[in-house]
Formats: C-alpha cells, sequence, structure tokens
DNA sequence: GTACGTAGCCATACACCGTATGGCTGACGC
DNA sequence: GCGTCAGCCATACGGTGTATGGCTACGTAC
C-alpha cells in the first residue's frame, strides 16, 4: 500500500531510529535534520512524519530506547563500592558512545525525570547495600545520579584533562569520594 | 559616521551583550535568533555583525561576562565547610538567574576549559584550606566541579523533586556527601 | 574646500531548517 | 466494483545564520 517509488520495501521506525541515531551520534541535533534522515534513508523529507510524530518526537524515542539498552551491573554478591564502580563505568562507556545524546537528552527533562528506567531500581539497589535509610534512597540516589552525570558529562564534553591516563585518576577521585562520603554517613563531619 | 536610520545613537557591543542575555534567559539560544535581537534594537539583522563576528562568539561572550559577574565566596576566616557551602550556593543562584546559559555554556567545551577563570581560584583555596595536598589540589577541584555543575544543572534543569522544601534537602544532601568524602580523605574506606 | 578612507549600517540573496496541507497510489475488506 | 486507509510525496510557508556588496556620513590630509 503505497510504498515509497525510490525503495522496495516500506520504511520502519526502527530503521528510521537507527539511522537518526547514526545522524546524532555523528553531529549532535543540529546535525539530525529531517531532511538529512530522510536522504540518509532515500526518501521524502515527509515520508517520516509516518512514522514519528515530530523531531522532538523522534529524539526523545532515540535517548529512550539507547538508555534502555544500556547494561547495567547485577547483584553478583560483590561489595556495593565494587557495583557503584561498575555502574558508573557503565554510564560512562554508554555516554562515550552517544556523546551528543546525553547532552540533548539533559535539556529534555521528561527523559530524565521518569523514574521508571531501570537504572533507578539498580542505583536504589546499591544504596540499600550500602547502608543507606530507606527514608534517604530516593535523595541520596538523586544526589549520586547528579554526581555521576555532572562527571560524565563534563569527561565527554571535554572540561577535563585530555591526557587519558590523568582522567582515569580523575574518575577515580570522583567515584571514591563519593564512596568515602556514602560509607561515613555515620562517622563524617 | 553612519549611524542608524532607526536610531539616534550607533550600536554598542554593551547594548547588544544585554539584550542577547535577555533573550537567552528567556529561551535558550534557539530563541536568541540574531534576527529578534536586531528586532529588539530595531536594527538590520546584519547590522550587529559589526560588533560581533558570529552568533557563536556573541553567546561565548554572554556567557563569559555573565560568569565573570558572579559573585564569589572570599576568605573571611569561616571553615572550609561554609565555604564551600557559600561557593556552591552562589552558584545555584547564578544558574538559577541563567538557566538557559547554563546548559548552553555546557556544550561549549572551550567556555569551560579555561582554568583562568577566578572561579578556579577560589575553589582552590577553599580545597587547600581543607587539606588537600597540593598535587591533589587540581583534580580534586575538578571533580567537585563536576559533582556540583552536575547537581546544578539537574536542579534547574528540572530532572529532580518540584518540591522547593524537599529540594533543599536534597541540597544539603549532596553538599554533606561531598564534605564527608573530603574530610575522610585519610580515614575513609 | 575637497578628496579619500573608513566605521557603521542595511538590502538582497542563498541555503538550510521543521512541518502544514493536500493529493496520489495501491493494497485490502466487502 | 467500491470505499477505506496506510504509505508516500510535491509544494509551500515562515523561520534560521550569514555572504556579498553597496550606501552614508564622519575624520583627516592636503
Amino acid at each position: 500500500m503505497g510504498v515509497s517509488a525510490r525503495r522496495g520495501a516500506p520504511l520502519t521506525i526502527d530503521e528510521i531510529s537507527a539511522a537518526a541515531t547514526r545522524l546524532m551520534d555523528e553531529g549532535g541535533p543540529d546535525a539530525m535534520s529531517m531532511r538529512k534522515l530522510a536522504a540518509e534513508l532515500n526518501v521524502n523529507p515527509m515520508s517520516l512524519y509516518h512514522h514519528v510524530e515530530s523531531k522532538e518526537a523522534l529524539l526523545a524515542l532515540v535517548c529512550t530506547t539507547s538508555v534502555l539498552r544500556m547494561p547495567l551491573p547485577q547483584d553478583d554478591g560483590s561489595p556495593w563500592q565494587e557495583q557503584l564502580r561498575a555502574m558508573a563505568l557503565a554510564y560512562r562507556e554508554h555516554a562515550r558512545q552517544h556523546r551528543a545524546m546525553w547532552a540533548y537528552a539533559h535539556s529534555r527533562p521528561e527523559l530524565i525525570q521518569d523514574r521508571n528506567f531501570p537504572v533507578w531500581a539498580t542505583l536504589h539497589r546499591i544504596l540499600r547495600l550500602a547502608g543507606v535509610p530507606e527514608p534517604e534512597v530516593q535523595r541520596m540516589g538523586d544526589v549520586l545520579h547528579t554526581f555521576v552525570t555532572g562527571f560524565i558529562v563534563a569527561e565527554t564534553e571535554c572540561h577535563l584533562t585530555n591526557d587519558p591516563e590523568e582522567m582515569d585518576r580523575t574518575f577515580d577521585t570522583a567515584i571514591d569520594l563519593i564512596i568515602r562520603g556514602l560509607a561515613n554517613r555515620q562517622t563524617g563531619g
């Protein structure tokens, strides 16, 4: 029923999403233009709008599907410090593969505010493991998330050193600071 | 020599910068279009380019002048914990007044990477006061900056709670976590 | 006074953007 | 055969940043 004149098969949302992700990764939201995307898919720009409500909606889709694919550390019985570090590293790796997407997602509150993403369950689990009392889990989770996110955005946006070794040391310093802050909730000043 | 036909006085860079800041605060970098800016100043769009190299350069100017105006805590002899908190609050206040600018600045590495901004001297001073050994001051400063920035971006971009009281509690949790992490550099795990 | 350089300004134009509108085509149910 | 509708697309509108080149009026030199 009305397949594209220039293509054999009809468009699919997955195809669109994949191409959009590529354009996004290559040049950010400005480079991901509906026209370029259509050209890439060998389709008229307006055809995209049969599968997607708007550019904004498409970018939201791209962000959420990507986040949902991010691997998270399972509870393997290792100490919470290890698991926390592993989770931060997962974030870091994901951000490195999708720098522009990260920056963009943070300008869209509704994409971040949603606490139903599995990320949050994992983070809260680790915090309970670290002995954070229940009424503080949500708040502490929010704080840690902003810290790790802030660090990783800074790293991927090149606000810090360019030396990879020094960068790793800085990452360790960051995680250690968080871990010490968490570990000394009772004793600390 | 060639004053605008529609205005009495010639344009000034300060005037342009001020209007650009206003547009930026109101609707972010997209709303700050050269055409709207020109209309606001009752001038032809192209006239702006006699005072400014490009939109990008103008936004860079807007960001840096604004950051330089941000008030910073002086060393009043109070404990480093107090001064650190005061500095975070200064950031917070500034971000609240210029949300969009903050988000934008963080997509422009060269605006953040410059360690000559007075912000850094103040931060490093406080860290020395907290007993951070000299070789770690720079690194720890970078880490703290990413943490505080991450938190404040999250707050101003509404990634967290909407309840102001809960927001203040979350802010305290964040600062306390940092302070504990710093205070227990030797003893902590 | 008059010629020239030039700072400041602006009209026009180009290439790009997102998308509203409305019409085409061809598969499907009846 | 006929209606419906999914999929696609041509056209057009109003927006963007800015390259180009020309206008005006002032400051200076002669």
